[in-house]
DNA sequence: TCAAAAGTGTTCTGCGTACACCCATGG
DNA sequence: CCATGGGTGTACGCAGAACACTTTTGA
């Protein structure tokens, strides 16, 4: 294993949608010693960078490790650098205890967002997804940093196409507009949010409908993402 | 001088504009026993942060100690961590040089920007204002933080009220529509700027006018924080 | 035949845009 | 009296918002 280097982090605010509401990975503080540490802490998935690894990759590397994530998108949001961030005593105890040989001082975190699609496939044992709204306290600062996550994320899905990473490949209509209303917490009329819709020629319909359901089977669609950046290369406003 | 932390700098792009275009803030690269580096290199302001520094204090202090300038408003933008940006071999042997006592290694960077009105008063002897079209070649990845900050800034000035950190206090309706111009680099009908500013409450006429200009002395207006706050809190865009 | 969501159109209002002329001042 | 920017108003088109009913399916 790489050296680490113990002045810097990642943190990863994994949102994810399940067609009702937000919900934001978390991950069990690691037990020492095979017991777990009081009060069953939970935490972001995270940890501290190696010696010659670039951010993103370490972003990447870390969501993998403990999460079995791979292939998503994952954007740097912010950065958390307050010395006092390690922060109470017992969480850093538990740091230093889980990182043996480094002389853990003062870490410096550069946080990232990513949205995914929530199925089963992706509730391993490992990972606990919980709803944004009313999270429990986790360690350190990270209830902070998914409180910011969340601010940038309502404002960035307004201009970018970032609603599709949280559905599936093929999605309907409605699933886009609940989408939209989970995260923005505010509700559109669904005959204006179609008018809407209709003149993006991204969105292309296809040969196929929802199936199984006990009412009128809804259009199926998948998002081209050739298109979009085709048609949109100024566009300013996606979506409302 | 408490010690450093030889892992994490911060780095400040402070915009300002004289009126006419858009500059940004740089300095010459410290000599070296009294002698400079071959190609007089330009750099933005920055350096490494003290041991138990938060960020935000160590962006201002570094900017007061390097260009003098204080209280104005700086905000955390991105953070450039590749751990090849130390390069090229010749800016890392200064950056050594020039901070005796440290190992320096890699340096993951915490970048800043700001916004300040151009007047004699800030052109002091350490600083450079440039045109920030055709910039020099800068240290390490310099220009690459400077093209990501103004990015940022050109998204940010639609939706919050920066351009009056690039205002002086009392300031015309013809400066404002001069500094979104230089920053959007976009013309905007003069009518039409007039136009969408009259329902705005926060922008306060004074009892006075412009003096000593050869054509119709111009209202001028102040900017009232606490009524923005007030009437905007819901508000998205701001103007335009 | 019922429940549940899909899908469709019109009207009104307000905002962005295009566009031309007279006014006050200093030189 | 001239050059320079200050300041004003109207008409058009598009886009957002409000709002109700018929259709298709599974149970």
């Amino acid at each position: 294993m790489p050296a680490l280097n113990p002045h810097i982090s990642v943190d990863c605010v994994i949102l994810g949608f399940d067609s009702k509401e937000l919900k934001v990975l978390l991950i069990e503080r690691e037990h020492i010693n095979g017991v777990s540490p009081e009060g069953h802490k939970l935490k972001l998935p995270g940890s501290l960078i190696y010696k010659n690894e670039d951010l993103d990759k370490s972003a990447y590397r870390t969501l993998f490790e403990l999460t079995g994530l791979r292939d998503i998108f994952l954007k740097q949001f912010a950065v958390f650098g307050n010395p006092n961030r390690l922060s109470p005593q017992e969480d850093l105890d538990w740091l230093r205890k889980t990182t043996n040989n480094y002389q853990i001082d003062r870490v410096v975190t550069i946080a990232y967002y990513s949205l995914i699609k929530l199925t089963e496939s992706n509730r391993t044992p490992k990972t606990i997804w919980y709803p944004v709204k009313n999270l429990p306290d986790l360690i350190f600062d990270h209830n902070q940093i998914i409180k910011k996550a969340l601010e940038i994320l309502r404002n960035e899905i307004r201009s970018k196409p970032l609603c599709f990473e949280l559905l599936p490949k093929k999605f309907t209509i409605r699933q886009m507009h609940d989408v939209y209303e989970a995260i923005l917490d505010e509700s559109f009329d669904s005959r204006n949010f179609r008018k809407k819709l209709k003149p993006l020629k991204f969105l292309v319909p296809l040969q196929e409908k929802e199936k199984g359901v006990n009412h009128k089977p809804a259009q199926l669609y998948r998002f081209d993402r050739k298109l979009y950046f085709k048609y949109n290369k100024k566009r300013n406003g996606f979506i409302l």
